[in-house]
DNA sequence: GCGTCCAGGTCTACC
DNA sequence: GGTAGACCTGGACGC
C-alpha cells in the first residue's frame, strides 16, 4: 500500500532538465530511470524512518508516490519541492541571458536548476566526495556511505545517512569501508560537529550572510575549499561563485580559449557580464550537451 | 598479476 | 598572499 498525489510544476518547469542538469541523479539516495522519465529518492522522515518516493512527470504536474503507506504526504511534498527547487524564481537569470544567442537554448529548455538533495548535510558530504577524485570514486564513496550507514524504507531503499550516524563511526572504518582516504578524519569531525549542533548546514539555506561571508563559513569544514564551497553554494542557490574545478576548466578552454589553458580570472572575466548568476550560466554553457540530449 | 604513473582539490608548512 | 609537497584512490598503461 502506498501514498500517491501530485503537485503543480512551477511555468518555467521542464523535470529531464531538473534532474539531468547535475550529476546527483546519478548517486544514491537518488535512482533515476532516465527512459521512464522516472525519479526515486530516498530520506529521513520526521518520524525517524527512511521514506522513498517515485516521482513521474505527468503534464502541468508530476506524479508523486510514497512507497510507506504510513509516510507523511506533506513531508514528502516538502522534499520533493526543495530537491527540484519549485520555490525559486529564475526569471533573472533567463532575463540575465536573453542577450546571448549561445544560451537560447537555456530558456528554450527550461535548463538551470540544480537537483539537490533533501538536507544540506547531504550535499555537503557528497561534495566532499567530489573533491580529487575521478566520478567513479565519487559515486563509489557514495554508494558505500548509503549502503552501509544508511537505514532502509519500507520497500528496502536506504536514505543517507544522517550526522549521527555517521558520527558514530572511526576514520578507519571511512577509510577501509567507505574508501574514503584522507577525506575520513573529515567525514567524521564534520558528522561530530553537525550531530552536536555546533554546525548546522541547514541553516545556510536561510541565510542573511553575503555570499562571501557564507563561503568563509563553509570553507572553515575541513575538506572544503573554493570549489567545494561555491558549489555548495550553488546548491544553496547563490550562483556568484563559479565552483571552477578541472571539468569546468577544461570544457571553458575547448570552447572559448582555442583549448588552451588559461588563469581562472579570465574565465571569471568571460562571465561577469551575468553578475550574480555567472556559476550558473558556465555551469549551463559547460552543460549543453547534456541539456539538448535531454530535451 | 604486478608495478608505476597520473589526475583530481585541499591542507599544511613555508617563504 | 603565493607556492610546493603531501594526501589517497582508481584507472590506464607497460611489462
Amino acid at each position: 500500500m502506498s501514498n500517491k498525489f501530485s503537485i503543480p510544476t512551477p511555468p518555467d518547469f521542464s523535470f529531464r532538465t531538473a534532474v539531468g542538469g547535475h550529476g546527483w541523479y546519478d548517486l544514491p539516495p537518488f535512482v533515476y530511470d532516465e527512459a521512464a522519465g522516472k525519479l526515486g529518492y530516498t530520506y529521513h522522515g520526521r518520524s525517524g524512518r527512511a521514506e522513498s518516493v517515485t516521482i513521474l512527470a505527468n503534464g502541468g504536474s508530476l506524479s508523486v508516490e510514497l512507497t510507506s503507506a504510513k509516510g507523511d504526504v506533506e513531508e514528502a511534498e516538502q522534499v520533493v519541492r526543495h530537491i527540484l527547487r519549485f520555490d525559486e524564481d529564475f526569471a533573472e537569470f533567463y532575463e540575465a541571458i536573453r542577450a546571448e544567442e549561445r544560451f537560447a537554448w537555456v530558456g528554450n529548455l527550461k535548463a538551470g536548476r540544480l537537483l539537490r538533495s533533501a538536507t544540506v548535510f547531504e550535499d555537503l558530504v557528497k561534495t566532499i566526495c567530489t573533491t580529487n577524485c575521478s566520478w567513479s570514486l565519487t559515486r563509489s564513496m557514495t554508494n558505500n556511505l548509503v549502503d552501509k550507514l544508511g537505514s532502509s524504507s519500507a520497500d528496502g531503499r536506504k536514505a543517507f545517512p544522517s550526522a549521527a550516524a555517521m558520527a558514530s563511526c572511526t576514520p578507519d572504518f571511512f577509510r577501509d569501508e567507505i574508501r574514503a582516504g584522507y577525506r575520513s578524519p573529515y567525514f567524521v569531525e564534520l558528522a561530530e560537529s553537525v550531530a552536536a549542533g555546533t554546525i548546522d548546514p541547514e541553516a545556510w539555506l536561510r541565510s542573511d550572510l553575503p555570499t562571501p561571508e557564507l563561503k568563509k563559513e563553509i570553507k572553515k569544514i575541513k575538506g572544503i575549499g573554493d570549489y567545494a564551497a561555491e558549489n555548495l553554494l550553488k546548491l544553496l542557490g547563490r550562483y556568484d561563485g563559479m565552483a571552477l574545478d578541472s571539468w569546468l576548466r577544461g570544457g571553458f578552454y575547448k570552447m572559448h580559449n582555442r583549448e588552451r589553458p588559461c588563469p581562472d580570472k579570465k574565465i571569471e572575466k568571460h562571465y561577469k557580464k551575468f553578475g550574480k548568476w555567472k556559476g550558473l550560466a558556465i555551469w549551463c554553457d559547460m552543460t549543453r550537451d547534456w541539456f539538448e540530449r535531454a530535451g
